[in-house]
DNA sequence: TCTAAACTGTATAGCTATAGTCGGGTCAAG
DNA sequence: CTTGACCCGACTATAGCTATACAGTTTAGA
């Protein structure tokens, strides 16, 4: 209707805030062929190739690699959802991964003496610093109760370092015990 | 005391299940350099450097890049605790950007016709896969919740994908605009 | 002791999804 | 006709490895 002229290289870089780079290997990877070239060899994207790559966008903003994409823009349905699927798995599987992972770099940070001896982390700064960094405090209940299953002595150690008083971790080690049944 | 025989590249491979090339990539960045070679070259790993392999591996596990596992190595506290905090935050964006990709995928599964074209699931085959994938009843919820707030219509067309009944629904989404608040 | 397997060395290419850089061609405006 | 903004393809770089190739070394068995 509104659009319909043909779109070079840069202009569509452009508009969907791509670099020209990625463009380009697209194209050499069969993901997305300009339907046409100029008669200097100027890429010429057509309406119908915007489409498709605002399809590929948002496949790829949901962490799909090209070729899964490739796969989702060449299949029908059956296919499709597998890889879907499948992706959701995996999702998981990395969540899950980056959740370990916090737990031991904490574990780090807790075990060396680095907070005792630089006295660097306090309480109240502790506790920003996770906050600032986007969790919440369900998320860190959670944390709380993790530890204390996992490993409660260190959990002990680690309240200590921020300087809590042995009532106030007693406290938080009764919860945490308590949510975990 | 016990093991103070040096270790060859093979052989420490095989105790810390890492490949030779993984050892030698150490060598080459200068993360991990043996202590010794043999007369024929031959790589030999003294006890020190098996325990620098320890630390390196603990920190791997903790997602620190190499290049920051160099400097946790080579300097004190200070720089480490600033390396250590840092990787928390971005382990949280990342998971931050994982949730998100994970609600991008969810969103295209229910918006393409595919649920019900292909009639690959139902809802109690999605609720498995759910939970299979890693997903608690909590997480679930939260789903929902989400998804009430960010597209209404799509989560009842979403639900209604999942053959559920318009009462339960109702039930679903009157819970999941209750939570909101 | 000889030989073959299992090891070691270095060097190199490949993987993902881009960003950026090169030298050179093209096009519109002034 | 020149300037500057575009375009071309090809190449390089990134992280953290893996895998391959080819050559020398060590070790176990016959």
């Amino acid at each position: 209707m509104s659009n319909s002229k043909l779109k070079s290289i840069g202009q569509l870089g452009k508009q969907f805030s791509i670099s020209r780079s990625t463009l380009i290997y697209y194209d050499k990877k069969g993901l997305l062929k300009p339907s046409s070239r100029s008669e200097a060899n100027y890429r010429l994207y057509t309406n119908g190739d915007i489409e498709k790559l605002k399809l590929i966008l948002i496949y790829r903003n949901g962490g799909l690699s090209l070729e899964e994409i490739t796969g989702l823009l060449n299949s029908k349905s059956g296919k499709s959802t597998s890889i879907l699927t499948n992706r959701l798995q995996l999702l998981n599987q990395e969540i899950a991964k980056l959740r370990q992972q916090q737990q031991i770099i904490v574990q780090i940070i807790g075990q060396s003496k680095m907070l005792k001896s630089t006295r660097l982390l306090d309480k109240d700064r502790w506790v920003k610093l996770l906050r600032a960094t986007g969790l919440s405090d369900d998320d860190m209940e959670k944390w709380h109760i993790e530890f204390e299953r996992a490993m409660p002595e260190m959990h002990q150690d680690f309240l200590e370092s921020l300087g809590l008083s042995q009532k106030e971790i007693r406290a938080i080690r009764k919860q945490s015990k308590q949510a975990e049944a």
